[in-house]
RNA sequence: GGUGUCGUAGCUCAGUUGGUAGAGCAACGGACUGAAAAUCCGUGUGUCACUGGUUCAAUUCCAGUCGACACCA
């Protein structure tokens, strides 16, 4: 797992899982036992516009601990992962100069894998390029990408999703903008990091989960979830809106459904979700696994390694 | 009470001129390097209501039972 060469007396407590869990929760709990700050690692919460459907902490938790990356972009931002992996890292250093641990907490495994390992660094997509390939895509199809990147990169070509556009799209992209292959430019090296960390996965019982995933779904509802999609609607072309939660209500505003198929299809959107989620976090072992009740274990299985 | 139709996967339903069955949705599993709450890939999970009968063989045909629905009383 993580057997680091130095230590720099700094931790960086990892906190994930899936969706409704109860993340929010339980680091709230630990950043006040080690009189700490939050660092946000949900790629959604980061819109100030996006409140109830992305179930962030709500006003009483953020007065308690001060939380970092919740509501600090507007939807028209752009925004990626890079961006955030650089960001994350300077306010680390800042806070790591007043605190001995600081938890990253979120359900946005991409997001906290950059953080922790390090993503390479390509440029910055263009956003003419993006269009002018993905105009491609919807003009001709897949099969015309799948041409594309065989020319420009046969060695990522043997390896990716053929099928997921997106791959495609960003591969072409990487290899247009810098003049060489895509494949020869990923190092899949670990960056190194000058602070220790510790990876806590929270999980429940898969009936227990998805019956908080509905309940959840019916608060948002009951706290107006459908006004603040109805206040997006300029914006639903805009990557923050396709969110689950929001693009079921769009296709009930269009009234292509109704508002309680809607309800249905975001409990359903949101547990598959979830288990993407728990895919990805079960991709390695370097997660140590709790039930969010478990604070007590959680507290001192922290306290052991800090100190 | 009578007549008719129906009972097949978690749900909605196909189907088998008799050789133990398949679609959609749900579910389950997986991938993942600047869109990641995104995007993509894979998998049928079943006492064919129950009990008998006919048959080498019944989910399929026959009888009865139970249940649902419709119509008639």
């Amino acid at each position: 797992m993580h057997t680091p060469l130095i230590n720099s007396g700094k931790y960086l407590v990892v906190i994930a899982g899936p969706t409704a869990v109860g993340k929010t929760g339980v680091a709230i709990e630990l950043a006040k036992a080690w009189n700490s700050e939050i660092i946000s690692a949900d790629s959604r919460q980061f819109y100030r516009e996006m409140s109830i459907g992305t179930a962030k902490p709500d006003e009483n938790q953020l007065n308690k601990i001060k939380h970092h990356f919740v509501g600090q972009l507007s939807v028209h931002h752009y925004y990626n992962v890079s961006k955030f992996e650089n960001e994350a890292l300077n306010l680390l250093k800042g806070l790591f100069t007043k605190h001995d641990v600081v938890f990253l907490v979120g359900g946005s495994g991409l997001y906290i894998d950059a953080v922790c390992k390090g993503i390479d660094d390509f440029p910055d997509p263009a956003p003419e390029l993006r269009n002018y390939l993905k105009g491609i895509y919807l003009d001709e199809g897949i099969t015309r990408l799948q041409e594309m990147l065989l020319q420009k990169d046969p060695e990522y070509f043997e390896t990716v999703d053929i099928n997921n556009p997106n791959r495609l799209l960003r591969a072409l992209e990487v290899c247009h903008t810098t003049g060489k292959k895509f494949s020869e430019q990923r190092s899949n090296k670990l960056k190194p990091r000058d602070f220790q960390i510790i990876k806590i996965g929270l999980n429940l019982l898969r009936p227990e989960l998805f019956s908080r995933i509905g309940m959840r779904v019916d608060q948002m509802i009951e706290n107006g979830l459908v006004d603040e999609v109805k206040s997006l609607l300029p914006f639903r072309h805009l990557n923050a809106l396709n969110t689950v939660g929001y693009k079921e209500i769009f296709d009930f505003m269009d009234s292509k459904i109704t508002l309680h198929q809607a309800i249905m299809n975001i409990k359903t959107n949101t547990r598959r979700y979830a288990k993407r989620q728990l895919t990805w976090f079960n991709r390695t072992d370097e997660y140590t696994w709790y039930e969010p009740s478990q604070i007590n274990e959680i507290t001192s299985y922290l306290a052991n390694i800090c100190r």
